[in-house]
DNA sequence: CTTAAATATGGTACCGTTCCCACATTTTAT
DNA sequence: ATAAAATGTGGGAACGGTACCATATTTAAG
């Protein structure tokens, strides 16, 4: 592997080029110490006419500081991740610091090796990059296996990196989990849809195996049934895709019969409503469709889709300011987003709050 | 600032526990020169039992090689960056690199004072982090003033880390390019919306000064003259945003008669509909939408898009290896992206072709 | 049995910074 | 005038690795 060496300009070449000692130039440098006027503009002079900049690798090593923070996340595509990306990289930048980002691709619940787990791996890239903090947004931690080599792993390295899990709270972990209101917000909308007078509620999406999805699962549950015949027919697990809406929708009113769909979130909300289309069936006229999780654009959806604000983005703020306590060693707490809205819109016809809540 | 100071594992260590010197260790972790089995395995254990991992940050000191690169672009959430960085980030990682974030949040032509431009901004970080690599997706570069401070502070860069861009060509700019077949992509639309019959084509979207959308526009341009009365109140310029084709639309089809328009791309498109749609007009009946910019979801859209794909994520995959070409010392060309493709959905009616192409 | 080659191991300079320390010079206080 | 404090400057160890070199031991070859 040939490499063209560029040769790097190094405090040794502006201490020469300035006549200066290296002491010095990192003096200026670092704005600290006396130097002398006039040095000090040699110095600058030279810095600025060579281009320097100080190698953030050299004082890294001497520091102790990476100024870099690592992200964590399954899946960049999915909607979800981006505004919590948006706003990690934000407010981390607010506090002087660069992202490494990390893709995992983990597609979930199916386990290989822990050799080759790309969450595993992400893990040992942080300890290897010696970030000085570290973001986890979901993936391996919302799965129900809980001793797991990747559990291990994990509680290690936060040992020595402090690590800040966006995900619902895991007994075994030790690391800082920033969480959703899970329950509040499906609980808003199934409240809603059953305000409206609905009855025949059916439950769309998610992958089964996840925590937030069974948290919600058994939420939507616990309401359906206090409040109508509950039927276990009215609930198709799968994915938190398009697609997972498109084909779930359709498998699931053959199993039943139902007047109300609760999806996962807009994503699963839109696959359904655009097969139902497909039908010849009209949202919010024929059935309604209500989403526990907004997502982006989906106010611009025909119908748009009536959901809940879990305020996603807050979490990322949080994220990273539990990261910084703890650099600074102040305590913190577990912490949880914002409280979620619900958001009305067309997928559920007009709000009319004509019906009261009973059977 | 407190850091609770967290002990290392070091290579010093690894060497006291296991009896060998640091070189031994050094050997066994690169596999390289001569160590007995005896040694080996003793070494092994004590890193296995510490959980000792070498430092990115020290090697990278010694080697000039940090396997980084980064990534700077001008807004995460937009959906047509996402396909982009997902697929930088699969092949980096294939080929040992890990990924740094920048997000510009630069909001486009409006230029601040170039000590604070977070696009400059970004360019130190890039050199002071010693990444290996950078990909830049658009942003500052794609609009037109080329003498700035900010193509000074690039050339400069590109000296010592090898820079990729994802843009048209700028000539001024030393940097590699890779670009997309942006004339291709609109004539492919433009094309297929003429066929169909539509003489009042309209041209909807896109950020004026932008070279990608000037250059767009200029191919519309060209093609509608040739084949119908061209109106240039058909035109409405603003941004890439559901918003701007939402309060686009209807803006444009006051100021004249239209019965087909090409957006910029498939969110304009969206916001265009969902427009029409609250006007009471339908898409395509009443008038036919095109867009020139695949974003993920649009097949899902009520109606869909009628679309090009532009392939926008393999230039993603041509970014990275021209950056590890590079690194080799291998010779790279100007790239292209594999060619555009006409995506037929619901947005621009039934495909006839009973039209030819005539005025 | 001698010598060369292969194997095994540790010492040390170096990568680009920072920072402590020693020393020199100037300024201020007494 | 003299001590003490403030200012200015450079030398060199340290950060955690790598790799070259020297040296010691074993094995193979003649």
């Amino acid at each position: 592997m040939l490499i063209t060496k560029k040769h790097d300009i190094t405090i040794k070449e502006i201490s020469k080029l300035s006549g200066a000692s290296t002491s010095t130039v990192s003096r200026v440098l670092n704005e600290s110490g006396y130097v002398s006027t006039e040095k000090r503009q040699a110095i600058e002079k030279v810095i600025r006419e060579t281009n320097y900049r100080p190698s953030m690798i050299a004082r890294s090593l001497h520091s102790k500081q990476t100024k870099t923070l690592a992200v964590v996340l399954p899946d960049v595509s999915n909607p979800y991740f981006i505004g919590l990306i948006e706003e990690i990289e934000h407010v981390s930048e607010g506090y002087g610091y660069t992202l490494i980002l990390i893709n995992t691709m983990s597609t979930g619940a199916d386990k290989m090796n822990a050799v080759d787990d790309p969450e595993v791996k992400a893990l040992h890239t942080i300890q290897e990059k010696h970030v000085d903090g570290a973001v986890i947004i979901g993936g391996e931690i919302d799965h129900v296996n809980v001793d797991s080599q990747y559990l291990k792993t994990l509680n290690e390295l936060n040992k020595q990196i402090p690590v800040v899990i966006i995900a619902q709270k895991v007994e075994n972990c030790d690391c800082i989990f920033v969480q959703r209101h899970i329950n509040t917000g499906m609980r808003l909308i199934v409240q809603h849809i059953l305000s409206l007078g609905y009855r025949k509620i059916g439950f769309l999406g998610g992958k089964p195996g996840v925590r937030v999805t069974e948290q919600r699962l058994a939420e939507f549950e616990k309401l359906v049934k206090m409040y109508t015949d509950y039927d276990d027919k009215s609930v198709l697990l799968n994915d938190y895709y398009l697609k997972d809406g498109y084909q779930g929708i359709e498998k699931l009113l053959n199993q039943t019969d139902l007047n109300a769909v609760v999806a996962i979130n807009d994503r699963v909300a839109l696959g359904a409503v655009r097969r139902l289309h497909e039908m010849g069936m009209n949202v919010p006229k024929d059935i309604v469709i209500g989403s526990a999780d907004q997502f982006p654009d989906s106010d611009y959806y025909i119908p748009s889709i009536t959901t809940i604000n879990q305020h996603n983005n807050s979490l990322g703020k949080i994220a990273v300011e539990q990261l910084i306590r703890s650099f600074n060693g102040q305590p913190f707490l577990t912490a949880e987003s914002e409280f979620p809205d619900l958001v009305i819109r067309e997928s559920c016809g007009e709000k009319k709050y004509s019906n009261v809540l009973k059977k």
